[in-house]
DNA sequence: TCCCAGGCTCAAC
DNA sequence: GTTGAGCATGGG
């Protein structure tokens, strides 16, 4: 195996942390090992301390790890912006060095079209079984290896293909998605520059009164710009958020809000469109421009203790 | 068996 | 503008 030693710029970094937080889900840890696609290629790191070991698959530069982990981060300083209060502070003291990745537009966008309503194994289990049925193989280290599938094959699935991968009503809403985007309707490598505000309103807009990308609500939307154009400032509420902020941040929001943070918890019921965007924007006052990192954090935090 | 899961669409009000 | 049913599926 030709393995590459790739020093990490700059610390804290967390490899377990960063690949363990929900923000990507084809990634499998074997022993010390993560493998994962990237950029078109496999790949297979192991951390030690300040040195990424990896081994990269045939097209893959080491270029493309250092973007995709977003290694010009500086923690230190994004931790010093957000540290507004014990509950982040002791989310980062768990979870030091979890970063924020840069991953395919593409992918992530899919990946949380089918992440709605339901679990992360699931939504692991779904998409390897989509890329398995549709996605390009290769091979790496002699075994079989399936590339995540672009627009033009999951547009050209039928409804009833890819419900057989287990997405369920899903089905319909990624076969809508890969056609706006094979048509050119939307374009997805546009969004990374925009600013936040445009390139969520590109993705969850509406053409006469109609959405243009169904299935790609707030919430998926902010998880794409956040996860895949490191729009650091975005701060995606799903049930788990929900659950933190009315337990953590109840001070930050009005009566009426915080009731429907708790209708949201309890019931289930979505939140409506501008109830959403005022308490993201009020975290977003709180928690200022990576904002994004206080909810990553909170949120994998609040995961793992199995906050209720 | 029932409940929950990184929500969203659609219709009714 | 808000609310609520319905949605496919697998794991606890």
């Amino acid at each position: 195996m030709n393995e590459l030693k790739l020093n990490i710029p700059n610390l804290p970094f967390s490899l377990e942390h960063t690949l363990d937080s929900g923000q990507t889900f084809r990634w499998v840890q074997t022993g010390q090992w993560w493998e994962g696609v990237i950029q078109g290629g496999k790949v297979k790191v192991r951390q030690e301390g300040d040195a990424l070991f990896c081994a990269l698959g045939e097209g893959v530069k080491a270029q493309s790890l250092y973007d995709y982990f977003r290694f010009d981060d500086d923690l230190e300083r994004v931790y010093s912006r957000i540290m507004k209060d014990s509950h982040v502070a002791e989310a980062v003291q768990r979870y030091y060095g979890l970063h924020l990745i840069n991953q395919d537009v593409w992918e992530c966008l899919v990946s949380f079209v089918i992440a709605t309503n339901t679990n992360i194994p699931r939504i692991k289990l779904m998409i390897s079984r989509l890329c398995e049925r549709f996605g390009k193989k290769s091979a790496f280290e002699g075994k079989p290896f399936s590339h995540f599938p672009g627009p033009e094959s999951l547009a050209g699935a039928t409804q009833g293909e890819l419900a057989s991968c287990g997405l369920g009503y899903r089905a319909r809403f990624v076969r809508s998605v890969a056609q706006k985007v094979r048509s050119g309707e939307v374009d997805l490598e546009e969004l990374r520059f925009l600013d936040y505000g445009k390139a969520r309103e590109t993705l969850i807009e509406s053409v006469l009164g109609r959405k243009s990308l169904l299935g790609i609500g707030r919430k998926a939307a902010d998880c794409v710009l956040l996860f895949s154009c490191s729009k650091d400032e975005s701060f995606p509420i799903d049930v788990w958020m929900a659950r933190v902020l009315l337990r953590f941040y109840p001070t930050l929001f009005d009566a009426e809000t915080a009731s429907r943070l708790g209708t949201r918890v309890t019931n289930k019921t979505g939140l409506s469109g501008p109830t959403y965007d005022k308490i993201s924007t009020a975290m977003r006052g709180y928690f200022g421009g990576y904002a994004g990192f206080a909810q990553q954090y909170l949120f994998h935090d609040a995961r793992k203790s199995g906050l209720e």
